[in-house]
DNA sequence: GCAGAATATCGATGACTGTCAATCCAACGG
DNA sequence: CCGTTGGATTGACAGTCATCGATATTCTGC
């Protein structure tokens, strides 16, 4: 019946507590962590706090470059990484370039990881 | 006085919506984002799941390393990353190693993300 | 159309990170 | 004591990332 490692695992209990319920798999583990390192800069997190303290929570690049130091070019590379993990919308209106919260897009992820 | 730059804030305003609270400061965006960035891994969320699953959360390395198929040196790389971040607790008894849960440790970080 | 301004993209570079093989360090059993 | 076993540490290597200067693109006003 090609089963040659059926029987071994009884055994294997020596240090081990039992499982409760199932862990979470790789294919799921693999998305939450390409959201969560989408967060996990510095600089990308300070434009999010700062497009949400806007009162409409919408801001332009000319608005977020220089609180934050940094160059324009790398201030438009991180506005793109959180664009792309669905944290920001960009609306284009004429010259200027508006970004605004996706709604509940951080409340999920820090849903995600409260049961883990 | 030295203050060289007091009055050229009150022209900015042209493309931008005024703002109505404070973002985050440097430093706290720079502690959260070594926080997000311990579990910003596949590797360090499954650990993390597979920990919490367990009836007591609470684990030993034996019992991880399988699961994830990668090799025990980079398992222990991982639980220390989460160790040093504050999300695991390690406890050595006797030969053994066993992680658990720190409680509140998810629960908090996931909050800050909440009300960014 | 053209000059200028606001953003995006490209290329390069230095720093960091995930992974493993090899080794080391305890603790246990005989 | 000594071999064995669980686990941590080290060193090396490949891949990723944050950053910037330079350049390209797109829109506006004239």
């Amino acid at each position: 019946m090609t089963s040659t490692e059926s029987l071994t695992i009884s055994e294997l209990s020596a240090c081990c507590t039992p499982i409760a319920r199932a862990p979470m798999d790789a294919t799921s583990a693999e998305r939450l962590a390409r959201s969560l390192k989408a967060l996990a800069d510095p600089a990308r997190l300070r434009l999010l706090s700062i497009v949400a303290s806007h009162e409409d929570a919408e801001a332009c690049v000319c608005d977020l470059t220089e609180p934050l130091g940094l160059s324009q070019p790398t201030v438009s590379h991180h506005l793109k990484v959180l664009v792309d993990a669905g944290y920001l919308n960009r609306d284009k209106r004429g010259t200027w370039a508006y970004y605004s919260l996706t709604p509940n897009a951080l409340d999920s992820v820090s849903g995600l990881l409260s049961n883990l």
